[in-house]
RNA sequence: GGCGCGAUAGCAAAGCGGUUAUGCCGCGGCCUGCAAAGCCGUUUAGACCAGUUCGACUCUGGUUCGCGCCUCCA
């Protein structure tokens, strides 16, 4: 049995699906308005190696990660480019496309836009409206937004650990005449001239980013799921307000239903010691990236750090890298046979691998394991040993071969 | 300010209350006609201060430093 850790209870849990023998994962992904960077490589890698390892265990996983295809970078960008947005998102999607297939990324089972699923937003907002969880714009020039009251959902922050009181105190909230608590979220913005809109109940307008998701995954996977992922800086708020929405909307005369059983968060990348970020200017885009290495080479540099540790990207650890790997692929050199055969999970070091990949997807512990192998592989030419190496490389596609 | 995470050898990175992590680099051998690859051996650890314990890198408390979130962010 899997063990992951759970941002939601902050410890290591085994893992239970709800259906037996079934995983249903939802996982953030980009919005599309850039080429995706080494962050968003992360994101992809290590989610692509957790539904691999899950599937590898036996599970019968659907995976679903949402493109967000809408919101005021798009907006602006395309403005900028002078293009629709259509053509943009079009144009940013086909190239993530074309990044993740490099990084040996599995396409997810399902891949929503959020734009495709305005229907589903628009009746969970009114949902929430009619609940008390949510509230058009205050005020008499109230002007179509509409928000959701934070301090009505009774576990709001139990994903993050914060309070509504500290929240509150800080003083980097924007504040806002039309919300009840400077706290409050939006859940539809009225739409400004110009802009892409959708009729609503409250005025033509646009979905706030955090909506999106709730609807989405809802409608993919139900009102309860096993795994919900993505970056650490998701965290809070986006992932707080997920839970707020979809419980609150799902809520049954004041008992709510739990969102999501396993919360899983991934590192940053960093550079110097600080995350990178569009923000900071300090990311590297894949395509970039993969001029100087092999797509296999960044995939490996990912996954030997454990998946919730900070990475810091330079040259020289992607040198390192390269060479580490470099020493896995002449072990194998002109020694492959059967390697389609199963794998005997008895077998000791097999079951190491196991072990690690189980232990919250421990790659680092999998690859000294399989370094191992390559050792023996080495002393005694086995060309068993050296099939060991790739079935067990390939059930999270530690490594390609 | 609030909340949280981390500190491991030259670099990177894991597990573990007592037994070689692993990879790269360095050093010494072996092998080879030379090299490459490989094999064997080997030097560098656990920020600091206390405590618990027969024994702590591993548990507890404190200190220092770094990072993240609290605003868009993977």
């Amino acid at each position: 049995m899997p063990k992951i850790y759970n941002t939601l209870a902050r410890e290591k849990q085994v893992f239970t699906p709800i259906v037996a023998g079934k995983v249903s994962m939802y996982v953030c992904g980009m919005t599309v308005y850039d080429y995706c960077h080494l962050g968003h490589a992360r994101v992809m890698v290590v989610f692509d190696m957790v539904s691999r390892w899950l599937r590898a265990s036996g599970y019968d996983v659907t995976y679903v990660r949402n493109i967000t295809d809408i919101d005021d970078k798009i907006i602006k960008r395309a403005n900028e480019n002078n293009e629709t947005i259509g053509q943009l998102t079009q144009r940013f999607i086909q190239a993530m496309d074309e990044d993740s297939a490099k990084l040996g990324v599995i396409r997810p089972d399902i891949e929503p836009k959020a734009t495709e699923f305005i229907d589903g937003m628009l009746s969970m907002i009114t949902a929430l409206i009619e609940k008390g969880f949510a509230y058009p714009a205050q005020g008499k020039d109230g002007h179509g937004d509409v928000f959701y009251a934070v301090n009505s959902f009774e576990g709001y922050g139990k994903l993050s650990g914060k309070s509504l009181e500290d929240l509150r105190a800080g003083e980097r909230v924007e504040v806002d005449s039309h919300k009840k608590d400077a706290m409050d979220f939006v859940l539809w913005k009225a739409a400004k001239p110009n802009e892409p809109s959708w009729d609503s109940p409250w005025g033509k307008g646009r979905p706030g980013w955090h909506i999106e998701c709730s609807a989405m995954s809802e409608h993919h996977l139900g009102h309860q799921f096993d795994i919900h992922g993505g970056g650490q800086d998701l965290q809070f708020p986006h992932h707080e307000n997920e839970i707020a929405q979809s419980e609150a909307a799902h809520s049954h005369d004041g008992k709510t239903c739990q969102m999501v059983n396993y919360w899983m968060h991934n590192g940053f990348v960093r550079v110097d010691d600080e995350k990178m970020s569009k923000s900071l200017g300090n990311f590297f885009t894949i395509r970039t990236v993969l001029e100087k290495y092999d797509a296999e080479v960044v995939r490996f540099f990912i996954l030997r750090a454990h998946y919730r540790s900070p990475l810091n990207y330079s040259d020289q650890h992607l040198d390192d890298a390269k060479l580490a790997l470099t020493r896995l692929y002449t072990a194998l050199r002109g020694l492959s046979v059967d390697d389609d055969i199963a794998i005997d999970w008895q077998q000791s070091q097999a079951a190491s691998f196991k072990a690690a990949m189980d232990d919250d997807f421990n790659t680092p512990e999998a690859f000294a394991v399989l370094f191992d192998l390559a050792n023996e592989v080495n002393k005694t030419k086995s060309a068993e040993t050296a099939a060991l190496v790739k079935r067990l490389g390939r059930t999270g596609r530690l490594v390609a071969a």
